[in-house]
RNA sequence: UCCUCGGUAGCUCAAUGGUAGAGCAUCCGGCUGUUAACCGGAGGGUUGCAGGUUCGAGUCCUGCCCGAGGAGCCA
């Protein structure tokens, strides 16, 4: 019977088929080890001689790293295994001999890794930090599904920017020049209008020549957006779905988390409430260690960083002056000069993972943002439109995914935390 | 675009201006419990490219190319 190896523990004692891939081998001799893996696991076979026929013996020695191949024999519980059974062999037949598997089990370096992503995605770490990927977003659907939202997805391709500020990738629709998606938000504020609260969640879209650990020219992001929400309840709402994805992560991928040497601790003690400071408390934290740093000035990364070594916990910074969001962030009524905006910055230097606030609602307003702004107006009439008929208060927020990945797994870089990365220069595999 | 670091065997790295080397990988041989197994042997090089200095350059100088890290930029 076809088992995977992550199930292995059940089958103790019975007959089993494995198929899948040669991790690494050793040898005695008249003794081979084989690790295999399937993609749920690694398990060592033991192929031992006068115990199989002399022809698979001998072909046991030969297969080489990454051939694929189909292994049979009997589960059985022991210690000197890695992962505690092995497979006791008795038929091992290859599907293909690999030649010169460019990857060997050993250090390389990035330079090397990158071009050979589609193989690296084979390795130990790489498989953890996906399965974590997988767990996180069904973790956040989850989340969001379980609270009555709806799943709205938004378009890809685009006639404008949110803000005209970013820089867009252009694509040629049928001689018409539209965009690659930098935000579904603007498409939620209209969702929102029919179903109340939604979330979009797909990829987005940078032309930014940004050569950051922190930025990736295609990446996923996470959008809820709720009716009738101020900023306070956004949020709880981030703080809420935060706690909720560590705490399943911590549930169910402990094991990845330890193959990645997490410090796992450190997820542990991620506990609401989380602190909520404002722009002007979170620059007189940066004014501690940096003089010449003042009000109105935007955080780089350094500066994200400065603020989360207070705290074990995301920290939330809100109301930032108006010149430093987007034109559609409502301002605060008791100050004109702040908007109703927030940042989750994550602890551990990992920079800013959810960016939100409280929207616009007044029409009149708005347009006259889109003015100052000097956007085209025609291109945001649907969107003036939605403050026209039937205008609430609402807010929303974007989650990095990549970001929050790389948070929960304790990796520096983003490039590893989507199955393929495209950075400034580098689209290849 | 700017700053810093780097480019030597398939990979990871070493080599006072003086015969280019090691470990891993590969191939051959040995080993009945290995844990990135181990032991012995073999093959493997346009030292990123182009100039220059020198009796002699992987090493020093100039220019360029490529990569990495970071900054800027950036819902």
């Amino acid at each position: 019977m076809h088992v995977y190896i992550e199930d292995i523990g059940k089958y103790e004692g019975k007959d089993v088929v494995i198929k899948g891939w040669l991790y690494n081998k050793r040898s005695s001799g008249k003794i081979h080890f084989i690790l295999v893996r399937d993609g749920t696991g690694i398990i060592q076979a033991v192929v031992t001689k006068g115990e199989v026929e002399d022809e698979i013996f001998d072909g046991a020695g030969k297969i080489t790293q990454e051939s694929s191949l189909i292994l049979k024999g009997t589960v059985r519980k022991d210690e000197r295994a890695p992962g505690g059974y092995e497979i006791v062999a008795n038929d091992l037949q290859t599907f293909q001999i690999a030649q010169d598997y460019p990857i060997t089990p050993k250090e390389h370096s990035i330079e090397f890794l990158l071009p050979l992503r589609h193989l690296w995605l084979r390795s130990r770490k790489q498989n953890a930090i996906l399965r974590i990927r997988h767990e996180l977003i069904k973790a956040c659907r989850d989340f969001f599904d379980d609270r009555g939202f709806i799943n709205t997805d938004t378009p890809i391709l685009t006639p404008a920017s949110v803000e005209g500020t970013t820089t867009l990738f252009p694509v040629d629709y049928y001689g018409e020049k539209v965009y690659l998606a930098q935000s579904g938000q603007l498409y939620n504020e209209a969702t929102i209008g029919a179903l109340g609260k939604v979330y979009c969640f797909g990829p987005t879209f940078r032309a930014e020549k940004s050569k950051t650990r922190r930025h990736l020219t295609e990446f996923w992001m996470l959008e809820p957006e709720v009716a009738f929400l101020e900023l306070d309840g956004v949020i709880q709402l981030a703080e809420d779905m935060t706690v909720s994805i560590v705490e399943r992560i911590l549930e169910n991928r402990r094991k990845e988390l330890e193959v990645l040497g997490r410090d796992i601790q450190k997820l542990e003690n991620i506990r609401k409430p989380f602190p909520r400071i404002t722009y002007k408390e979170a620059v007189e934290i940066i004014k501690t260690k940096e003089k010449d740093f003042r009000y109105g000035d935007d955080f780089g990364a350094p500066h994200e960083t400065i603020i989360s070594e207070n705290f074990d916990c995301p920290v939330f910074v809100h109301h930032y002056p108006t010149g430093l969001k987007a034109f559609y962030m409502k301002r605060d009524p008791d100050d004109d000069t702040l908007s109703l905006s927030v940042d989750m910055i994550g602890p551990e230097g990992v920079g800013e993972l959810i960016g939100g606030g409280q929207r616009e609602d007044d029409c009149d307003v708005l347009l006259k943002r889109v003015r100052e702004n000097k956007l085209p107006e025609d291109a945001y009439q649907w969107y003036l439109d939605l403050r026209k008929y039937g205008t609430c208060p609402h807010s929303g927020f974007g989650l990095g995914i990549e970001r929050m990945i790389a948070w929960v797994c304790g990796i520096k870089h983003v490039r590893e935390t989507i199955p393929f990365p495209r950075m400034l220069e580098r689209v290849y595999p």
